[in-house]
Formats: C-alpha cells, sequence, structure tokens
DNA sequence: TTTGAATAAATAAATTTTTATCGATTGCCC
DNA sequence: GGGCAATCGATAAAAATTTATTTATTCAAA
C-alpha cells in the first residue's frame, strides 16, 4: 500500500489514461488546465473530472485549475508509468505480432521482455525486436526478469492451459485478448481485451 | 426499430457476445444450460446472467433452463450475427494487419470490405485477402458497397481527420483504437478500444 | 398424486457511478 | 481595496448497475 492506496473507481482509472494522453497532446500550449477544458475536450462531464483528477492530485486551484506539467507527472506517477513492469506475452499469430511490435507500452512503463509460442514454425523468428522463444524457457524467464504481467494472445482454445502455467510462476496479472473465459485464483487479476464485445455496442447501434 | 428494440444496458451488450461464445464452446455438450451453470461457469451473478438473458430471450423455463441451440440462434439474432455489416479499415499499421488478418469478425456479421492507407508504401499490398486502397478510393468504395462502419487503426494524429472523412461518408459507428479522442456529430456512435485503459486496470492492480 | 428440488422471473435492496448543487477561494478588472 | 467571474472541492442527489430475496413454475421421483 503506498501510492495507489486511494480509493479509485475502476471507472476512473480507466479515463486516467485519457487524461493523460490529451495533456500530453497539448504540447505544453496550456501551462495550466481546468476541468472544464478537460471535459469539453473529451466530451465528459465536468465535475466527474474533476472528481478523477482529485483523486490523483488535489493541487487544482480555483480560477487557474492545474498546471500541466504538474497534473502529468501525478498521473505518469499514479498510473505508474515510470516503474518498470515486466510482462511476457503467450503466442505470437497476428495480434501477438501487432503488440510486439508497438511500442507505445514504454510509455505507461510496460516492456514485453519475451514472447513465447509453442510452435516450431515461429519459435526462433524475431517480432519486435524479440526472438520468439519454446514454452519451455517460460518459467527461467518469469524468475529471472521478474515477471508480474502475461499477455494472452493465444488461441482460446489454449487460453486457459497457458494462463494456469502463468499463474503457476508467479505471475499476478493477466491482459487477455483470447474471447474466452479464464478462471485463476484469488489475488490473480484478468483483464479481458474482448473485441466481440466493443462490435456488439457498436452492431447494436447500427441495427437501430 | 426492430430487433434490438429492447433496452438493453450496454453493460449488458457487452455481456452477451460473452455468452455466446461460451455457448458455442460447449460444442452441444449440454442441450440445455441453466443460467446457475452459465454464472459458474463464467464467474458471474447467476441473477444477472438469468437478467441479461431474459432481455433477449423469455424462454427459460424452470429446472430446466435454457435450450442451447435456441438461445444460441436468439443470442446471434440480438447480435446482428446473421446481418451483414460492412466495415472499412483505414490505416494499415502493426495493428491494422492484425485486424485484416483476423477472421474472427464474420462470426459477428461484420465483413472488412476494403483498407485504406495514405502511404504509398503500403498502398497496392495486400493484406487479409485484401488490396490496401488509396484514401481517395474510400467515397466511392463507402457508397458501392454501403459501409456503415469504420474501424481506425491510423497514428493518434490523424485520427480526426480519418474520422471527419468517415462521418463525410455516411458513416454510423466508428470503432477507433488510436489512443485518442474523436468528436463526432450526434447520431455517430465512437467506440473507443483503449488498451491503456486495460493496462490502467492491470498496473494499479500490480502496484497494490 | 403428492412432495421436493431446481430454477426462472419478479421484486427489492445495496452498491457503484454519474450528475447536480453549493460554498469557498483565487485572480482579475475597475 | 471591492466586486465579479471562473473554478475547485465537497456534499448531496440522481441514475444506473449489481446483488439479494421472494415467489411461482416445472420436472421428477416417491
Amino acid at each position: 500500500m503506498k501510492t495507489s492506496e486511494k480509493n479509485v473507481s475502476i471507472q476512473t482509472l480507466r479515463r486516467l489514461p485519457v487524461y493523460l494522453h490529451y495533456l500530453k497532446s497539448l504540447g505544453g500550449a496550456l501551462p495550466a488546465v481546468s476541468a472544464t477544458i478537460i471535459a469539453e475536450a473529451l466530451g465528459l462531464n465536468d465535475v466527474q473530472v474533476r472528481k478523477d483528477l482529485g483523486s490523483v492530485s488535489g493541487s487544482g486551484r480555483p480560477k487557474k485549475g492545474y498546471v500541466t506539467s504538474e497534473l502529468i507527472e501525478e498521473l505518469e506517477d499514479f498510473l505508474g508509468c515510470n516503474k518498470h513492469t515486466a510482462a511476457v506475452l503467450l503466442g505470437v499469430g497476428n495480434l501477438g505480432r501487432a503488440l510486439l511490435s508497438y511500442h507505445g507500452f514504454s510509455d505507461y512503463g510496460l516492456e514485453i521482455v519475451a514472447a513465447f509460442d509453442s510452435s516450431s514454425k515461429v519459435i526462433g523468428s524475431a517480432c519486435g525486436g524479440k526472438i520468439v522463444l519454446p514454452m519451455s524457457d517460460l518459467e527461467r524467464v518469469c524468475k529471472n526478469k521478474n515477471v508480474s504481467l502475461g499477455i494472452l494472445t493465444v488461441p482460446s482454445a489454449n487460453a486457459q492451459a497457458a494462463a494456469d502455467e502463468l499463474v503457476g510462476h508467479g505471475i499476478k496479472a493477466i491482459w487477455n485478448f483470447a474471447p474466452s473465459v479464464i478462471k485463476v485464483p484469488e489475488g490473480v487479476l484478468v483483464e479481458n481485451e474482448n473485441l466481440a464485445s466493443s462490435l456488439a455496442v457498436l452492431s447494436n447501434h447500427l441495427s437501430v
């Protein structure tokens, strides 16, 4: 219990990176921003923005707002952007390769230290500057690199087995891109990145 | 106003594809399923499952549950899986290519009819069975193929301009994978697929 | 048939999340 | 300095969402 002791709701937590991205996108154009301005730009309620920011900052001043650079720093600090988190990626298919090639994660302190696959077709090949390793190397890497996050981009059928293995090696959080539900012990967090769910929202809108 | 007239909450809407996926994964093993079983398998509250299913089905019978095949059909029907939706993809980078190569969208009635990019480096190249077209072809394709959904996988800086163009060509929904907020007129839905938000939830868990 | 167990459906309670209101503070203009 | 407008922070209200409880239905077995 240190930085993130405060009681921040999941919804707030999801919005914080959006604020951070917006503030960075300003490129220093505004030395100070108000919650009103942010809300306007992002299409949100200003009270909500103020409340969200209040949970990480508390340095807002009436009439002036927040000092942009300070707010960015506070958000980065809260989100752990400056704190290295080591992750492994399991399943080097299309999506896995896309994630490996994406270099934006480092902005949030995440480093994919290694990628694994069970197919000999991709083992040994390079992607995003990393050599794809066989699953047998997983345990060693997890221990040596102090890996705490696992990224699952394996086929749906293999997701549970892969998750079990990750948990067995001490992983505390799993980012699941497989469209299936995985079961993990208490204390391990699974965040599902379910494209079908988003698609459902879109389709529903289109069908009205 | 036809199929999806019912007042289904966004949260419910997001869970429906999860139910569908689970039911399909059973592969006919269970002729009938109860909300209790589904809830157990998916780690949800059984009342919630029942309520969710009630909004699309209403054919559950005490002691028995729902007829699996019927439920699948009702879910597919509600989610528009059997109703063709044409989409265009803008921005053929790593992520764009991954999405183009993913063939699971057709299960949900979505077909990416064409991909576009502004860079001559990728225009003309093939990906996922489609030739990447120049942006100048966008209008023609949108009109001819009756495109209603746009998928944005362009760099953040170009997202708003791309969105504006899509809206100008009559697109009614945008699936935004760029980590930026885009503004659209009333009546157009934007669904943000923000990896940073998910990452925030994971990081927060890890830092406690 | 009757009884009991499982379960859907309806209703109610609790929780979470969003939005509104209000007072206090700050900076700016006169 | 005094008044005005913008804005924060806190509190309260409202809305949405989840969870619990109750009731009623159905099947199956005694």
